[in-house]
DNA sequence: TGAACATATGAATACGTGTTCATATATAAA
DNA sequence: TTTATATATGAACACGTATTCATATGTTCA
């Protein structure tokens, strides 16, 4: 490690800050539910979801995206129990499953918003 | 676009859907603006500045990463208005330029701790 | 049983991105 | 002015990931 460079960066400090941080693997799995909305093509899955159940052919016609794109986009999110899915005969309705993500949701946009 | 293949996925229900939806650029900057958050090393980063402002080489002590590594992610940061940089003779000291990210921060580790 | 439909999935590809390395810039100290 | 220190940055590289294509699975209906 380097020399202490200002008050900021004593050593006292630098071990209270590490103190005070979450552990690295709360951090990492914090990274990676982040990284799920880091992409638009789950951002308007989610979207979508926000408005109620939907089957995979709704969401393919509403997004106007392929249908396997969709579905490996919707594998993440149900990896990730973003989403949850109900089979029903050939159809499968997914539905959201974390009442974060709303809230979340309408905070990005705040930000976005106050940026223009 | 498919027939119709349930209830949910009418054309009505598909338009009505859309028009609920924000538009393609918002839904494009809101992605971004997650992607920020989906980076371990960008979440530290924020992490230690939620201590109060801090110089580059306190960062690089604290999270024992190489200088140019920080710097990048710092100017990525910075260009997303997410860090304000101040600089003070040789150093350049950074804190957080946006009050949405503590709340984002805190509901991201709910969903953490809940998933154990 | 066979055809049509809804969804899932593996492999290939293309693209984005984080880190490293080398080096530049800028400021302070000698 | 030279030297040391703090930070920034471009290029190269390695790695992850989103989409596409082809195809498999599973379900309904004739």
């Amino acid at each position: 490690m380097n020399e202490k460079c200002c008050t900021h960066c004593e050593d006292e400090q630098v071990n209270l800050i590490r103190k005070h941080m979450p552990d690295e693997e709360t951090l990492s799995d914090l990274s990676e539910f982040f990284k799920i909305f880091g992409d638009s093509t789950r951002i308007k899955i989610i979207c979508v979801l926000f408005e109620g159940e939907m089957c995979v052919s709704g969401i393919v016609d509403i997004l106007e995206m392929s249908q396997s794109s969709i579905s490996h986009q919707l594998r993440i999110l149900k990896t990730q129990r973003i989403v949850k899915a109900k089979k029903v005969g050939k159809q499968v309705f997914y539905t959201l499953d974390d009442h974060h993500i709303q809230k979340i949701f309408e905070m990005g946009l705040d930000h976005v918003f106050e940026r223009r």
